[in-house]
DNA sequence: GGGCGTCATTAACATTTGTTGGGCGACAAG
DNA sequence: CTTGTCGCCCAACAAATGTTAATGACGCCC
C-alpha cells in the first residue's frame, strides 16, 4: 500500500474514534479488519430484500441509498449513505434483509465479513460502543424522517432534506454547507420525502423563487441558510454530531 | 420476592434469550441488574427531549409512545411500546434525547442504570448481541413506518398499523391477533400514521363498512385478517420475529 | 454532428386529505 | 342526578398533492 493510496479503513477508524476514544490496539484492530474493496457503478444493488448478507459494507466514496418497494409499486427511500457510513450493520445480524440498498453514483465500497466485525465489537468494547452509537444515530435519523414525511408539508420536507444533506456532507469534509452537488434526480428526492417528482419540482422552483436556494442541474446553492433551516424546521440535534458546528442553527 | 410476585426482569431475560441463546450465568446477570420498579399513570412523561437520561427504562406492563413535535405544533408518534420493550436504549447513549417518551396507559416500568446495562452488554457478548438485535429491530420498524407514512394512502396506513399492533400484541402473549384493545384515541392513531383525526375516523369507518374490521370504542375485531393485511400491504418480515407464526400472511 | 433517452419544467385537471364546526354519547366529578 | 369534558362521528368546504401529458434542455453514444 503506497502513500498515495492510504489504508481504506483509516477514515472508518477515525469516525469510530470520534464517537468513542479508541486505544492504540483498538484502532489497530479496526485497521486489521479483513476486507475487499470494490468499485461499483451507479444503479447497482449492494443488498436486495430477502438476501442474507454475509458481509457488511463500508462506503469509501460515492453515494448509496436504502429503499423499500410498497404494494402499488411506489418506492420509499429510507436513507442516503455517503463516505464513511457503515451500510449494513442494519441487516447483517438479521436472518434476511428487510430492504434494498443500491448505489446512487459510482461507489467504492469495502466489504467486511460480518463475523469479523462482530468479533471485533466484542473484543474491544470501545469499538463495540462506537459501532452501537452509529446504529443508534441511524435510528435517530430514521425517526426524524418519520416526522418529516408524517407531519411536514412539501416545502418543509424538501427544505429539511436539503439542510440535512448539506450538514452531513460537510461533516465528512465534502463540499461546503451552502454549495454542493446533490446526486439525485427529482424523482429520487420525491422518493425520499414521500412526494411525486412533479410536486418536488414545483416546490424546488418555489424555494428558488423565494430566494432561499439557487439550483442548476444537480448543484444546490443555499443562499440563506438561516431561512432555509427555519423553513424546514431543521435542527442538527438529531444528528448527534461529535462537535456541533456553532455556525449552523 | 414471593412466588406470586415473580422477578420483574424475567420476561426481559426470556426475550433476550429468544434472540440469542443465553448461558446460565448470562441469564443470571440479566436478572441481577439493579433496577427500581415504578407505576406511572397515563399521560406522564418518561423522557423529555433534551433530557440526558441516566436510566434506561423497561416496560413491564402498559403502553407508551415516543414522539416528536414539529414546527407548526404537529406531533408525530414514532413508536408504540408494550410489555417487554426496552424503552430507552435509543437515547441512553446519547448526550441528550432527541425525542419524548410518554405513557399511553398506566404503566409499570423498571428503571435500570445506563452504566449497568452497558457493562452487562460487554461482559456477556450474548447479552450484548441480543440487545444490539433489539435496537436493530427497532430500526427496522422505523424504516417500515417511513415507508408507511411516505408511500401509502390513508387506508393502507391504518390497515398496516392495525395489523402491526395485532401481531406485536400476540407475540408477547397479550390478546388474540384478531380481537384486541387498542389503547389510543383516533387523534393518536392519526399522529402515528400522519393523518388528522377526522380522516382517521373516515378511514376506520370505511374499513368497518367494507367488513374488514368491527370496532366499538377501543376494541378492534379483525374480521378478515387476510384482506386487512393485503389492504395494508402488511407482512411480518420487518418485525424479525424469532419464529414466524405461519398462520399470518 | 445527429439521434436518442433521461430529466426538468409546466399546465390542466383529479383526488386525497385537511379544516372548521357542530351534535351526540360515555364517563367522571361534584 | 347534573354537569362538564372528551372523544367519536359527520358534513361542507378548502387546500395540498397526485395524475397525465406535452415540451424543451442536456448529455451520451455512434
Amino acid at each position: 500500500m503506497s502513500s498515495r493510496d492510504p489504508h481504506p479503513l483509516t477514515a472508518f477508524a477515525q469516525r469510530l474514534g470520534s464517537r468513542v476514544p479508541l486505544s492504540e490496539p483498538a484502532s489497530a484492530a479496526v485497521l486489521a479488519l479483513p476486507h475487499s474493496v470494490r468499485v461499483m457503478p451507479a444503479g447497482e444493488h449492494i443488498v436486495r430484500e430477502r438476501d442474507r448478507p454475509s458481509h457488511c459494507c463500508l462506503m469509501l466514496s460515492g453515494f448509496s441509498y436504502r429503499h423499500k418497494i410498497v404494494a402499488n409499486g411506489g418506492r420509499q427511500i429510507l436513507a442516503i449513505h455517503m463516505a464513511g457510513d457503515m451500510v449494513d450493520l442494519q441487516n447483517t445480524f438479521f436472518a434476511s434483509s428487510d430492504h434494498n440498498v443500491q448505489t446512487l453514483t459510482q461507489c467504492e465500497v469495502a466489504f467486511i465479513p460480518r463475523t469479523s466485525l462482530e468479533e471485533l465489537a466484542f473484543s474491544f468494547s470501545s469499538v463495540g460502543k462506537a459501532m452501537w452509537l452509529e446504529t443508534l444515530i441511524d435510528g435517530s435519523i430514521f425517526r426524524e424522517w418519520i416526522a418529516n414525511v408524517g407531519r411536514r408539508n412539501a416545502k418543509q420536507r424538501i427544505a429539511h432534506f436539503l439542510c440535512e444533506f448539506a450538514v452531513r456532507l460537510e461533516a465528512i469534509g465534502l463540499g461546503e454547507t451552502c454549495n454542493y452537488e446533490l446526486p439525485m434526480t427529482q424523482e429520487q428526492i420525491g422518493d425520499v420525502v414521500g412526494l411525486t417528482s412533479v410536486h418536488v419540482n414545483r416546490t424546488l422552483m418555489a424555494l428558488d423563487r423565494e430566494g432561499l436556494t439557487e439550483r442548476t442541474r444537480r448543484s444546490v446553492i443555499i443562499l440563506d441558510w438561516q431561512q432555509l433551516a427555519r423553513a424546514g424546521d431543521f435542527n442538527t440535534h438529531y444528528l448527534h454530531m461529535p462537535e456541533q458546528p456553532s455556525a449552523l442553527a
